[in-house]
DNA sequence: CATAAAAGTGTAACCGGTTCCACTCTGTTT
DNA sequence: AAACAGAGTGGAACCGGTTACACTTTTATG
């Protein structure tokens, strides 16, 4: 990397002081004679001239630099997420640093030290639930944190961007109910996570409304990775009284499911009906294809960035903000009366 | 954001000077006594000490930021690339920048110059195909550019991971042709992309190795976003002569090509055997089972963190250097013989 | 025990921008 | 004609780290 030009070196050029080359970088920071400004976006433009970010930051902190720190981005729902959270950042000229915690604790915390290093102006992040002390520490500090998807109720003070997970479960386990369902089974997330609890509070809602049984062993919590949810199936299917329909409500778990589902030759919806909460366009594509519950991601981004970005503008309005956006399900062929078997 | 503690008060705090705080921050960087060092980590620990990045990047380049500049996220391949790029940057304590094209010259020479100016110490990117002049300048500024997946072939002085595109598409085609079939579809990525390109040049090969005509009818480039998959998909089956058997070579129109096979009533494997180039689990639980092309991206962002970090470091080959690695042809059940129908 | 070598520490310059303030030079107002 | 407003510019301090170098104190060596 060989010596790039700095802003003295055009000031010299230019035969002008390195004040007048900052205010024709920044228009609006001072006055400069139009023949100037020519003069000195000649010489940057032959001298290939870059101003460097880290020297700018120096002065003011980052306003240009957003944290993403997801649990990992293999799973195309945080990946479009990211995706969505990129382009509405871009939009506004912000970079995103993308971090990944793979749902581990110690990673998500020294994921955490890098972002206060580089003081960014916002965070956007899908806590694991641990750390506490660090997110508490990271809002003294005035940073701007937005929790995305997920939360931590014991920081009720961090802005939170998610699906109505608990309406969104009810939705799904009422529409199995109306179709004559009565032993429905959930597979959610970790019992550590708001959206494995929320979802799960959803179907009992919904079970109470049908007045149907609650059997608390068709109800799975099943961690965001590994192979969980096949094994939740097994568990599931072994059962002295299998559930005749299923709740897929861990993003993260349905194919592993689905595998398992299929190994065993349960035929959907047949012997199953299914609704899963996943929105890749492979579920339309499946025999038969399957009931959804898609989450609107791109509004899950546009809210988080919108967030970050007013706070980090000083427009704390002292209250923290909760966003809740609606998912929506989608009727396709994988939920059907039960006992067709 | 109030105020952090600096350095300097660090320092004052622990009754020491700048120059040893500076050394515990970098151990190796100078001696420092052990009592000494114990009283300023104290300190730093109860003034919430964290040292900022930009102050450090400003002395020298930052050796701890990639650039990672990818078509898109939603792309489950590119998805992947960067998930497992993010855990091979992080083992390095490196940090990664996440930016998207969007397969948009405009976007992409943009946010070239942003990677300038953040003056980052590698850049891996999967390039749209323009934007030569800042490629080389880039180049010529000794930035470490590193292609992945894609390259440029009038830029032989950039380093390239890719898969055998060649190759893998050959083997896809030679399965076919194995099986009996004698009209064997392609759709592909566009002719201006590497990709497209050289998957093509690898289903001729293996047309003439098995001694059929080659019919330009049945080869289709697809652009990468949008439906064109789709839209290819109509062209071959309006054919007076339509395919018996289709390579899908372009992951990104995988799902639009099945979903116009499935519209259009086709079925897999009977009436049109067909091998995808994609790697989802959903490929898995289709009905068939797909048979696919597995692209190794672990390797693909190893060797690309390997190459982008390595030419920092310095270790300047002179040379170029090019990896390909070896896709895996996975037999499931999308493919069979010819008229079965 | 003399003396060289090494350990421990502080001062100040430097990285490359931004910005406050002083200054000059027009053109305008009374 | 004096007073003044404001455009245009430059000098120098500053942001928060790193580091070359000078200096003092220990420790090792013959």
């Amino acid at each position: 990397m060989q010596k790039q030009p700095t802003i003295r070196d055009v000031a010299h050029a230019a035969g002008v002081s390195v004040a007048v080359v900052s205010r024709v970088l920044n228009p609006g920071s001072g006055p400069v004679a139009a023949a100037t400004r020519g003069r000195v976006n000649d010489v940057m433009q032959t001298l290939g001239y870059h101003p460097r970010t880290a020297a700018r930051e120096l002065k003011h902190g980052p306003a240009t630099t957003l944290g993403l720190l997801l649990a990992d981005v293999s799973n195309p729902f945080f990946a479009r997420l990211a995706d969505h959270v990129v382009q509405e950042a871009h939009a506004r000229g912000i970079q995103v640093l993308l971090m990944t915690t793979q749902e581990d604790d110690r990673l998500e915390s020294e994921r955490l030290s890098t972002l206060i290093e580089r003081r960014v102006s916002g965070i956007i992040a899908t806590p694991t639930g641990n750390n506490l002390e660090i997110w508490k520490k990271l809002q003294d500090m005035g940073a701007d944190v937005v929790f995305v998807d997920r939360s931590i109720p014991s920081l009720p003070e961090v802005d939170v961007v998610s699906i109505n997970n608990t309406e969104s479960a009810r939705a799904a386990t009422a529409l199995l109910a109306a179709h004559g369902h009565r032993r429905i089974g959930i597979i959610s997330g970790p019992a550590s996570s708001t959206t494995g609890r929320d979802r799960i509070a959803g179907h009992r809602q919904a079970l109470e409304a049908a007045g149907l049984d609650q059997d608390d062993l068709l109800i799975r919590s099943a961690a965001f990775r590994g192979a969980a949810g096949g094994d939740a199936v097994t568990a599931l299917l072994s059962l002295e009284h299998p559930p005749t329909a299923l709740v897929v409500a861990n993003t993260a778990q349905v194919t592993t499911v689905l595998r398992r589902l299929a190994h065993a030759g349960v035929s959907i919806p047949d012997e199953l009906s299914v609704i899963v909460f996943e929105d890749s366009p492979w579920t339309e594509l499946m025999t038969p294809p399957l009931t959804i519950v898609r989450q609107p991601i791109d509004l899950l981004a546009r809210h988080s960035v919108q967030l970050a970005l007013s706070n980090a503008s000083g427009q704390t309005s002292g209250k923290p903000t909760t966003i809740r956006v609606e998912a929506e399900l989608i009727e396709r062929s994988s939920v059907a009366r039960p006992g067709s078997k």
